[in-house]
DNA sequence: TAAGCGAATGCGAATCATTTGCATATGGAG
DNA sequence: CTCCATATGCAAATGATTCGCATTCGCTTA
């Protein structure tokens, strides 16, 4: 437990901990619609303090937005989450996770000063089936 | 001109002709409500059928839509927008240019059979400026 | 421990991008 | 030139996200 560093200035409210703890445990990004489902079974909470929510931890880094390439819609990726790439079929959408991450930290050279704090990339293209029915 | 090799199955009407033209001359990729804003001055169109139209287009491998950071819309670009990455302050949101692409062809097993068409990179973090503020 | 302040949430409504349905118009094959 | 499938005009629906405002609730300080 206890990925997160709570930071001081975040008041610890019943939402704010219920959302934390979820991301806590998923083993993937999460957006907000499938917080919010998961989170009303059982608490009371309302969709726009779902997004409010996250939009605080956001801006402590505590998560990273992005935006899911299929549903278009944002996802929020705690620190666990993140290195982890995918190759997508345009087609199909069927996604192959990457082995390896080739993203360097030389990609920004040194002099810029800029400080890394996550990166995104996905490869796009045809998967072996789908090559060969759309050519 | 003529970036795109436009295929036989596509009906040369006026309204993609239009946006085919506007995504060649263009030196970055453009959204729809960009392209419609820029078409409707001069000719009669409507944003569902740019939609539509660019729908048509990625089917046909002519653009690739990918999302705007920024502004979470999306985005379509031609084959010489591709290939220019950027690193992004989660802050100020400045996008500074990549001098070199870090993606090989190789991340993808070659055993996999994967047709690589595109590949959206984008390096997030602090500017040197928003750093020393932020912290 | 009680009081008070500022931040967070409940709730509803607005906004903005994108999609869809259907009637009409229009490329392009023959 | 005619015909048909496809594309577009137009309007309305959808779905994610944001916003406004009144109320509630953490947390600090007395």
């Amino acid at each position: 437990m206890s990925e997160f560093n709570w930071p001081k200035q975040l008041k610890k409210t019943h939402q704010r901990q219920a959302v934390a703890s979820l991301l806590e445990k998923s083993d993937k990004p999460l957006s907000a619609r499938e917080i919010f489902a998961q989170l009303s079974n059982q608490k009371s909470i309302w969709l726009s303090t779902v997004y409010r929510i996250l939009e605080s931890f956001e801006k402590e880094d505590m998560i990273v937005k992005t935006i899911d390439f299929d549903s278009s819609e944002a996802v929020f990726e705690i620190e666990r989450h993140r290195h982890t790439h995918y190759a997508i079929c345009i087609d199909c959408h069927k996604r192959i996770e990457l082995t390896e991450c080739p993203i360097p930290q030389s990609v920004t050279p040194p002099e810029l000063g800029f400080h890394i704090i996550n990166h995104r990339l996905e490869v796009l293209g045809y998967c072996a089936d789908c090559f060969k029915n759309h050519h």
